[in-house]
DNA sequence: GCTATAAGTCAACGCCTGTTGACAAGCGTC
DNA sequence: GACGCTTGTCAACAGGCGTTGACTTATAGC
C-alpha cells in the first residue's frame, strides 16, 4: 500500500500522483463513503491535509481518479471474435487489482453514492463504453457494449464476495466457459 | 419513507418490522457505510437508541435485513423459456424498489464492504441461488444460475448510475431485447 | 551561505456516527 | 386506581470524518 518511496524528497508533483494512486487503489475497493481521506493520506505516506490542499476535498479526488484512469485499451485489442474468451479469463483467473479494470472498478464500487452518479456516468462514457464501442463499431454497439459491460461488473462484484465464487476448480472452469459464451454472445450483432 | 404507523401504539414487534422494513429499503439503495442508524430510526419513526437495543447492532441488523429478504419466488415460476423476456422487462422496465429485487440489491449495495460480504454469501445462497438454481434445474444449474444473476446485478448498478441507461426509448428497448436473449442464453444448458 | 518560497506537518474545528445508560411514559394486571 | 413491566425518549459518550489555518522545514536561486 505504500505507494510513496521510502526515501523522500519534497516534490508536490510526485506527491500528487502518489495520492492519486493511493485514492484509485481505495475508490477500487471499497465504496466512496468507506473511503477515508485519512486512509488515502496514509497509504501515500503524507498528511491528511494534503489530499484537500491539492486537490480541493474528497469530491473532487475522487472526480480526479475517475479522470485520471486510463481506458483499458487492451481489453479493446485483436479479434472480437475472441472477446469473451478474453474477458472471461481475465475476469475470473486474472487478479482483479490490474490498472486496466480500475474504471470499472471505481465506477462500481461508488455507484450507489447519489453525488458520485453523474461523474461516474461521465467518465464510464468517455472511458470505458465510448473506446469499446468505437473497437465493437457495426450496428447498435452502444447497446451491445451496454450489455457485456454489465455482465462483467455483475462477476467483478461476485469475485469480490467470494474470491472463488464458492465454486470447485471443476465448476469455475464450466463457469468461465459459460461467461466466456454469454458475452460473445453479448456483443454480437 | 414514513413506514411507521402515524397513529402508533407501543407494540415492539410492530416497531421491530417498521425498523426492519426501513433498514431494508436503506441497505438496498446505499451502501453499508453511507447507511446511518440515525436515517433508519428516523424512517420508521422512533428513536436511534432502538436499533441497538432491537437488533444489537449495525452488523446484526443487516444480517437481520438479509435473513429477512424472502427468495423473489415470483422470478422462479413460469415457463423457463421465458425467463430472459420476463427478467428483462422487469429490470429495464419496472421499478426497481420491488420487494422481490431486495436480496439482489442490499447484496450488490454493499459487496464491497469486507466485514458483510460472508453473511452475503450466505443468504444470497440461500434466498437466491439456491431456489433459483432448483426451479431451473439440469446439469450445471449453480453456473448458469451465477452467470444470469450477474448480469442482473450489473444491469441493476446501471439503472442507479442513470435511471434511463442514456439511452432514448428505441435503443432502451433495443438494450431490452439484447438482455433477454442474453439471460435467456446464461440459463440454457 | 542566506533567503524566499514551496512542501509538508500539526492541531483544532464542527459534524456525524454507533452505542450506552438513565430516565419518562404507556399499558396490562391485579 | 395503583403497581410493575414494557416500550420509547433523551442526553451523553468516544471516536472518526472532512476541512482549515497556523506553523515548521526543506529546497532552489541568488
Amino acid at each position: 500500500m505504500a505507494v510513496r518511496e521510502l526515501v523522500r524528497r519534497r516534490d508536490a508533483n510526485a506527491t500528487r500522483a502518489a495520492l492519486l494512486a493511493a485514492a484509485t487503489s481505495r475508490f477500487a475497493n471499497e465504496a466512496y463513503d468507506s473511503v477515508s481521506l485519512r486512509s488515502i493520506a496514509s497509504d501515500a505516506g503524507v498528511d491528511v491535509s494534503l489530499v484537500s490542499r491539492y486537490f480541493g476535498g474528497k469530491e473532487e479526488l475522487f472526480a480526479a481518479v475517475l479522470n485520471a484512469c486510463a481506458p483499458p485499451d487492451e481489453m479493446f485489442e485483436g479479434d472480437p471474435g475472441d472477446f469473451g474468451e478474453r474477458i472471461a479469463r481475465m475476469l475470473i483467473d486474472e487478479p482483479l487489482d490490474d490498472d486496466k479494470l480500475s474504471i470499472l472498478l471505481v465506477m462500481l464500487r461508488s455507484s450507489s453514492h447519489a453525488s458520485a452518479c453523474e461523474a461516474i456516468r461521465a467518465a464510464g462514457e468517455e472511458r470505458f463504453y465510448g473506446p469499446f464501442a468505437r473497437w465493437l463499431g457495426g450496428e447498435n454497439a452502444a447497446c451491445r457494449v451496454r450489455t457485456a459491460a454489465a455482465l462483467m461488473k455483475g462477476v467483478m462484484i461476485d469475485r469480490r464476495i467470494s474470491e472463488d465464487f464458492g465454486m470447485s476448480t471443476n465448476e469455475r472452469a464450466l463457469f468461465r466457459d459459460r461467461l466466456a459464451r454469454v458475452l460473445q454472445a453479448a456483443i454480437e450483432a
